[in-house]
DNA sequence: CTGTTAGCGCCTTCAG
DNA sequence: CTGAAGGCGCTAACAG
């Protein structure tokens, strides 16, 4: 039953021709007659035969296994599901299978299933990296020209490909949304200016701003730590103002919620009256509010421009694998007061 | 770089021994001497050496490769995402890796990716199968001796294990629970007699009653559609009694939530007045709602346990592979008026 | 268009 | 304890 594994000469001998022929057929090769393949695809059938893509590996330039590795920090997490959903369905049309391990923040299994992936020979990788993960952790991958595409989280150092949010179409759409509604002093809350992520949305903020005619107030922008409790002290400083805004565009997601609770304590919410649009850095996904409006990744269509950015290396031989920084695309969820829905696109 | 791809021979060039040498040492052999063992250990490091499974398995029993296929219908649910976490982990810990595909439903999919597997040449299969999947779609990897083990959906005629929800267990620690808050009435609703699941879920309700001396009236059991419907009907009728239920157990969850629909039309509420328990059949998982109290399936722990079955039976030599019915650890969420929870577990 | 020959990287005898 | 052959299933040249 499992015992004698049928193969390429059992049906040669069957279909009386060589096994070279059969391997042409096997690989679709216009070299052989219409007449003999067909004879060989019917005994192929009949006699229940399957490839051995290992083998062929083996022989071939050692390499090309269509395998593509696929490690995630967190699948239990909705947004990292719905990654690796996407990466799937673009590796699976292009004929490739994909490894998935979890790697649950933890560096000393990420390297362990990296080191187990390699051995079975994936032919490219796609991380969303642990937190702690160092350039060092890719380098053996990487040094081995194996294809790498970060997604989500990237790693400084690393000679591969990575995958993060358009961060300025997010901002910009956050103030077009609010402005779209009515609202005419619009705040930017939270986050430092020396990290390269708040530049890059505060210049999305600006754009926004030129974009539907608003002035640029350097009172509306106010920085602060990027968590819950930067978000109360900005709020707070801004609704001191003599002219407080009626709308904020936050850093992120903690932002933003301090900015709510920090909003609650005035006796305002967030809402139609006050506009509030936050960045969703992923890491609190699971605790998203209703009344806020956010701007997040759409994480299969991330799944698939990852999986589309490495097959595309793949296939130019795994030679440039330097840090191509490319965009994604976002999508504003209108929740509260408003049936505007805002949406940017960046292409590659 | 990626050129000269470091195989034992290099390595035993380097080390100054044979290739047969350092193939003990790379199967951890005792025939070998410690400080070889050591030298040829140092080399590898240096080297870069990354042992080739590929060609491991090729010359092997040609068929333990260690890698498991999962193939899931839904990976963005998040139950699915739970259970592939689940079988992640113990099959990382054995040394396994998994491929893991999505379906979204799609039986032709499902049979592509199988296909695609097998080519790689999975020891084994997790999947929880498409809907309209047939025992037929499974038939050739069940006698290519790979073993197989269906997960939350089972295959009628499939020779291969599976593993589902102890039902009986379930309403058993439903009812209980229902008693612990003090409810006499406990109705037992939805669903109809002539399948099995229907039989063992009742089984489960009559055990608890006994359990907890309640005496079994025949009118506390009604039977309905297992729908929302269905619901609605059987709670409408329950009701209408002389001593009308203060409590009921729901066949499904689709049915409980009919129940609660019901109550609401009647002025009642399911919670602390009107305990409500549904067995979660998982494909209504998303439109849980709080007021009402579920049994179900431990997502991640059915994976594990798909996975330590998939595992014995891939070390017991594949053979085996009969209609093992196997239990899961269910658990009772308590959500409403309540603070007492039930568990019941079922070991293999 | 088809058959023959030679390995890919590794592991298993079987001698030394 | 270590070295020398042979072959897993497949493909890449070459011949016919």
């Amino acid at each position: 039953m499992a015992k004698g594994r049928v193969t390429v000469i059992d049906i040669a001998r069957a279909a009386g021709v060589s096994k070279s022929t059969v391997s042409l057929v096997l690989q679709g090769s216009p070299l052989v007659n219409e007449a003999t393949r067909a004879k060989v695809t019917v005994v192929m059938r009949e006699l229940g035969y399957v490839y051995n893509r290992g083998a062929a590996t083996l022989r071939q330039t050692s390499g090309n296994t269509k395998i593509i590795g696929m490690v995630v920090n967190d699948l239990t997490n909705g947004f990292f599901a719905e990654l690796a959903v996407g990466v799937d369905t673009v590796v699976q049309s292009a004929g490739f299978v994909q490894f998935l391990a979890n790697t649950a923040e933890r560096v000393d299994r990420q390297q362990e299933v990296i080191a187990s992936m390699r051995e079975h020979g994936i032919s490219g990788l796609i991380i969303s990296p642990a937190r702690e993960t160092t350039a060092l952790d890719l380098k053996a991958v990487t040094e081995a020209g194996i294809p790498v595409v970060t997604a989500v989280r990237n790693i400084p150092g690393a000679k591969c490909s990575s995958l993060v949010s358009d961060n300025a179409a997010g901002t910009l759409a956050g103030v077009k949304h609010l402005a779209g509604l009515g609202h005419k002093r619009i705040a930017f809350l939270g986050g430092y200016p020396d990290i390269m992520v708040f530049q890059e949305r505060y210049r999305g903020y600006c754009e926004g701003l030129q974009a539907v005619g608003h002035e640029l107030h350097a009172d509306y922008v106010i920085a602060s730590s990027a968590s819950r409790a930067g978000g109360v002290d900005a709020i707070g400083r801004a609704l001191k103002l003599p002219e407080p805004p009626t709308a904020a565009v936050c850093f992120n997601d903690a932002v933003a919620f301090g900015v709510c609770d920090g909003l609650r304590v005035q006796g305002l919410e967030a809402g139609p009256k006050f506009g509030v649009v936050g960045f969703d850095d992923v890491i609190e996904a699971k605790t998203a509010v209703p009344s806020l409006t956010t701007v997040s990744v759409d994480p299969q269509g991330m799944g698939q421009k990852a999986a589309q950015l490495l097959l595309k290396q793949i296939n130019a031989g795994k030679v440039e694998a330097e840090s191509v920084t490319t965009a994604v695309r976002l999508i504003v969820r209108e929740s509260c007061g408003a049936t505007v829905r805002g949406s940017a696109e960046a292409p590659l």
